[in-house]
DNA sequence: CTGTTAGCGCATTCAT
DNA sequence: ATGAATGCGCTAACAG
């Protein structure tokens, strides 16, 4: 912030335009091979720090990206739990979007992004010009509110974790429900045939978990099975399991899956002696649940990787996208063969 | 981006400047009330939204910090840690740290955060006036080089996760070693005289678990007893214990303590029965490793809260401050009493 | 190929 | 209490 252009004009003995000129590494601005070395010694000597703002201002770019992920630091409804901490499950996820939205930017360019404190903020929050473009994440356990604020706003907008957005914004989700017709088909070929699915899913109201019954319901039904209603609590399972009428859970997520293994073990039942039992997300710490939980790998960072490239995609002129991406299922030590 | 100051000025019946100094909120300017209250009125109309770029070329101040999460992406070397990804523990510590950061930003007014995507970049790419003051986390896996190279830099420096910084540098740390201590207090107050160290510590070179490593010598040297040299894997561990040499362990980290329950387990030894064990970190999934694990706790998202703080304080001219603190013992499932 | 000129939108003097 | 004038540092036209 020191040393300015002019200055560097001044020594390299030209005008600031040139430098600019030069410095821009543009090579539609043709200038003479030896002025550009020697300017660019003189900057460097200089120790010259182009001014973003004043860049800024002219050029009406910014170069950052913003990111709004709508979990952070969001009070926290927790649900089937059994009194896990589902804000550190978020956390989780927030470094994993993290990590990928970083990667993506650093493979693209970009060279930084910028992260708003979430709370309640108006959307003239993020249209003063701070930022080229917007990632929003969908949390599922908020609403679509700013996306919907947004709808008309001139600046380009890339919403993660959700598919329901117009076809002017491109979204980025994960394929909730092929992860959850894979994991169920799983069971189904271990030859399970009383599979059950816990969890909130439709009931909920969360976009997520609802795709997540709908992939289970889905694979059920392709395999000529009867569709049983879901499981909300462990009592419930534990009968049904005792009446013999299921040998094998998916449950919508992984800290489900946790709790269904306790109220299983607290009922003196085995996983996967006695029931099969699979997840969903495989959050840090799933290789722990149940001696190693089978669960369904949930790509957030992959996810945000690609919004970022969505997004600098549209700033270059690309067409707004939505794209889906595939989980996959990961194999560990809580199902079992049926019967075995 | 549309409307501009001047056509505010034009709506209402007043000069750019004037609204310039409604808009700004001070008193100093002393605006007659009337013309204020119109200038409100009609900027809210007109959906006028200040140019961030313009206003910080002004007055040099972006109201924007600065992260670099020296995580975010680094590449991997693992440890002691039995195939278990340290990535993923990283990302979560970068999730709770980021939600410490954002609450922090929110309830100071900061209404940005910089997110850097890493890699390695020189450092005039924090000296671009993009923003007012930068907060390191200095990872354990990784060096002070970006804290040297700052050192001389224009620039209000917050470290995170070091005690080992300039004067002139705020710092915020956990402080390791009073956790271990208390970790392993906790294990000799339930009459474990075989306590073992399970870790790099201070071979490792890294601080912070040279610290743990600390703390637990000073544990064990309080309570007047020998000093026995760090385990380093699983074999060394479960012979140590058949020869009755120890009874309890201390592990560097939570994930150091799954390796240790799984070596444990693999040679029939169960925990808390044979051995109780303690780890570090707490980290999502703690509660499973080893049927409930218990460990320190550690405060990632105070830290980074904290960290905040100390730079908005400095931005205000406070002295810069160097911070630590206590992480807190979580007992669970994974210690009991010796002999019983 | 290079330099001159003219703002980008705002906050701050300094007159009035 | 208000307005006119100035310039933050840079890049994009344009002229040479």
């Amino acid at each position: 912030m020191r040393i300015k252009i002019k200055e560097v004009a001044l020594a390299a003995g030209v005008s600031s335009a040139t430098v600019s000129k030069v410095l821009s590494g543009r090579a539609e601005y043709a200038v003479n091979a030896d002025t550009a070395t020697r300017v660019r010694q003189v900057a460097l000597e200089l120790g010259y720090i182009p001014d973003v703002a004043a860049r800024t201002l002219r050029t009406r770019e910014t170069g950052q990206l913003g990111v709004v992920l709508e979990a952070v630091g969001a009070s926290e409804p927790d649900g089937l739990l059994d009194g896990v901490s589902a804000g550190a499950v978020r956390r989780t996820f927030d470094g994993a979007i993290l990590a990928g939205l970083s990667g993506a930017a650093r493979e693209l360019n970009v060279p930084a992004l910028v992260i708003y404190p979430g709370g309640d903020v108006p959307v003239h929050t993020f249209l003063d010009g701070r930022v080229d473009g917007l990632l929003v994440s969908c949390d599922p356990l908020r609403g679509h509110g700013l996306l919907n604020a947004l709808h008309a706003a001139p600046l380009p907008v890339v919403a993660l974790w959700t598919q329901r957005v117009p076809a002017h914004i491109s979204a980025v989700d994960v394929d909730h429900q092929a992860g959850a017709a894979q994991a169920t088909r799983h069971l189904l070929e271990l030859g399970h045939r009383g599979v059950a699915f816990y969890g909130g899913g439709t009931a909920s109201g969360v976009e997520h978990f609802h795709r997540r019954e709908e992939g289970y319901r889905q694979a059920l039904q392709s395999a000529g099975l009867p569709l049983r209603p879901a499981l909300h609590d462990g009592t419930q399972l534990v009968e049904a399991v005792r009446r013999g009428e299921i040998s094998a859970v998916f449950a919508e997520t992984d800290l489900g899956a946790a709790a269904v293994f306790h109220a299983l073990h607290a009922a003196g039942l085995s996983v996967p002696g006695d029931v099969s039992l699979v997840g969903f997300d495989d959050i840090l710490g799933a290789e722990y649940i149940a001696g190693g939980l089978t669960t369904v790998y949930h790509p957030a960072a992959e996810m945000a990787a690609e919004g970022v490239a969505a997004l600098v995609g549209r700033l270059n002129g690309d067409s707004p996208r939505q794209t889906l991406l595939s989980p996959h299922l990961t194999v560990r030590h809580s199902t079992r063969q049926y019967g075995h």
